[in-house]
DNA sequence: CTCTCAAACTTGACAGTGTAAAGATAGCGG
DNA sequence: CCGCTATCTTTACACTGTCAAGTTTGAGAG
């Protein structure tokens, strides 16, 4: 099994890495079947033999993108220790850092209907990044009787938080009185579990 | 001025309406100028006179969907009396109503790029569907010194909730333990002002 | 070593999209 | 009554995704 099998070895990563770079270029509407076959050197047709479609394409780069956003909660979450309040800090803090550098992404990956049967891939990857979620959100006392609403709570906030964000931004350049997350999160009130 | 000035009659109006109906049958992709033009009943060109091309379209569609939106959620708002946490949970339960009932008009409005000139008219759509918002938060104590605190909460928890439930929904049909809004709001344990 | 064959890729084509330019039509102001 | 400007149509072009047919390449069978 070599890693250059026929003409141009391994063109459906080159593809996937197009794919990125062209969204974080050209934001939602530069994501193009063909300029990223031509951005990996391959003729139009190129992708069919590795996608089924466009949507197979945009469903691997999401899977891509879900694996980042993953990491980079992970890379943030053990950063002031492992309380449960540094922990929650730091997974929301990898959350903002990434919707914030790769907006259209974060938009993308959000947004992509993932019900088709060769998008389980990217469905995997959305579920290993809740899991992480669910995992901090579990230190904390439950709000509710009800299975999940901490990990609910926590995540419609900062989802919220981080799509109103680019929003408000985008309306309000000026507005360097940004409000922090923190406090937002502390608003909350959860108690650690003991 | 007659209704109907020349040939069609208030053109810009019916494509409008025609781009919404496409918008709730097709979703996002299903929005087409050439399909609106049939639907309108002209020729594919003739959206050129109306609209600067299709964003300015897509504007239009966004600032009617907010106004939809600000009307959904002041239906809501006193239907329980004017104390603050019913006008609270009102609102948020227009919002959600919006959301759940028009999904793809629901992710245009909050994923169009309002920066460009003739976005003005969505733009203070948006603005007055923040005001309600806004003036329902002013309820209550303030979250932080800092202005605004409350309101972003609020919106933060409210839109993370809209619009993960669409995620969640298609990954997890059968999941009807869905956790009440009302949870997450408690959650965040709003005082009214005294 | 050669032959065969299937996978990978190319070429060409087609329907559909947004956009621009030029022509036809109709109602209004002079 | 005449022109004129806004409205709409027709035509055309570049670009997109997708399909069908042909071409190249590498690997395995004999």
């Amino acid at each position: 099994m070599n890693d250059r099998p026929h003409h141009h070895g391994n063109l459906r990563e080159a593809l996937i890495d197009a794919g990125l770079e062209l969204l974080a270029e050209g934001g939602l509407d530069g994501l193009t079947l063909r300029k990223a076959a031509a951005r990996a050197g391959v003729s139009h047709a190129a992708p069919a033999h590795h996608f089924p479609g466009k949507h197979g394409l945009v469903a691997a780069i999401v899977a891509k993108g879900f694996s980042t956003f993953t990491e980079m909660m992970e890379a943030e979450r053990y950063r002031d220790g492992d309380a449960p309040e540094a922990q929650l800090a730091g997974i929301c803090r990898g959350y903002l850092a990434f919707a914030r550098d790769c907006p259209a992404l974060f938009q993308l990956i959000f947004t992509t209907d993932l019900t088709g049967e060769d998008d389980a891939e990217a469905a995997a990857a959305g579920l290993a990044a809740y899991t992480v979620l669910a995992e901090v959100a579990a230190l904390f006392e439950p709000l509710s009787e009800q299975p999940g609403a901490t990990e609910l709570a926590i995540w419609s906030l900062v989802h919220g938080y981080a799509s109103l964000n680019g929003l408000h931004r985008a309306r309000d350049p000026e507005s360097g009185a940004a409000i922090d997350f923190d406090i937002l999160l502390k608003g909350l009130a959860l108690r650690p579990r003991t």
